[in-house]
DNA sequence: CAGTGGTCTAGACCACACA
DNA sequence: GTGTGGTCTAGACCACTGC
């Protein structure tokens, strides 16, 4: 099998080993499944030192193309568990990225001891106080996004005193409170009576719902659900 | 402010640098948006080379924690856009993975040219000829996806002669066919009286739905629309 | 045990972007 | 211009793991 000479444009790059990598994955030199040549052997082909195909077929390992062990080798990935990488920005950011002017509304505010589902969800402890927020977010006045949110006094006493009417909890979090875990999850539910007035929807409609919970080390900080208005869809290339 | 002393066994990892970074982001020893010192400075700081220093800044850079450019130095991003990535497995794979059995089936196969909104979605043009399949997928034979999926018959000619009833268009695609580009959405949208039937669905039900589209550089290979069963959920931690 | 990938180093040059 | 990150190199040692 022929391959284009290397561009004799000074040193071989990392992304140039990984380009000519996926090609040979591609023609099948390399065929799912099938054991690759070594760093060492590849350097030596491609003209280069170890550490720069090493970068190569790390980052390609990284992204779910091979799979590296050692003593076993590189082998390409036969089922290609290929991952999507989903930006979560803020709403704000989110709806201004439209060209849409952003609205932030707080809809509602209470402190009552944390309910039974979400004390299960989050590992919290029966008697522990949350405070319990309800935000509308607009782009361009029309309701862009319903969020529900959760956040454990314990672990953010400061929230208790903070002021929501101007600033979302999702901007003050971010500002305020570090956290070193967070699980999300999609799914589609149905309009609740109370989500369909607020995004202008009807009862039973489909809504793209979003659930964000985050822990600072074991401490749960706050579970946030979020309801999305009609035709919300969450896109990525890869 | 003071820091655990380094651990005196052997040499500094980048990991153990990319965690000193995140506990000093933490503590707001570098506030957000606040300028950080550069890769020689720490290097010295932490005792290990430039490099390791630089590829711990680097993959946080990555993560989305922080933000660096050239001569302006590294900064600590001020708006998470934290990214979630998320595995798109295989459905057997993923079927699998829940200790379910896993079951395929062929619904419907036909050959004809391109209706006008797949022409606009993947740039095809009007007379091409693509091969549509529908298909579903199993847990334990109860209904899990509903897999509508056209290919672009240009791009890939072997289809037509392939024989999809025991082997799922998803699986025989991704042995087959290389691509290069890939567009995955998800959206909340609302059960057909088709897909009602094949999911164990009430017409009007929300419905989880993927919609996947790919190329080979610039020509068309495929869209797939997959409708998954009541109550799936797309879950990742981080 | 021995081969493969994983990582660190010290040094060098380059490219970009801000002043 | 000039400082900061981006990358390559050559060499070294280590750690895991299949044989």
């Amino acid at each position: 099998m022929n391959y284009p000479v290397m561009i004799p444009t000074g040193k071989i790059s990392y992304r140039d080993v990984k380009d000519h990598i996926l090609d040979r994955i591609r023609d099948r030199t390399w065929a799912a499944g099938a054991i690759m040549p070594g760093e060492v052997e590849l350097a030596q082909e491609f003209g280069c030192a170890r550490a720069t195909v090493n970068r190569a077929m790390r980052e390609l390992a990284d992204e779910g193309i091979l799979d590296r062990k050692r003593k076993a080798g590189t082998r390409v990935n036969a089922s290609p568990i290929r991952q999507a990488r989903f930006k979560i920005p803020l709403v704000r950011a989110e709806v201004e990225a439209t060209g849409a002017s952003y609205r932030y509304a707080l809809v509602n505010r209470e402190v009552l001891t944390v309910p039974e589902w979400l004390c299960a969800r989050l590992d919290l402890k029966p008697a522990d106080r949350v405070l319990h927020l309800q935000c509308m977010h607009f782009a361009d006045n029309t309701p862009f996004q319903f969020e529900d949110r959760w956040i454990n006094i314990a672990a953010v006493p400061t929230c208790e005193s903070a002021d929501f009417a101007t600033l979302g909890p999702n901007e003050w979090l971010v500002r305020e409170v570090p956290f070193t875990d967070a699980e999300i999850s999609f799914s589609a539910t149905v309009a609740t009576e109370r989500m369909a007035s607020f995004l202008s929807l009807s009862v039973g409609e489909p809504v793209f719902t979003a659930e964000r919970a985050t822990w600072l080390q074991t401490q749960p900080v706050t579970f946030a659900r979020m309801s999305f208005g009609r035709g919300y869809k969450l896109t990525t290339r890869f």
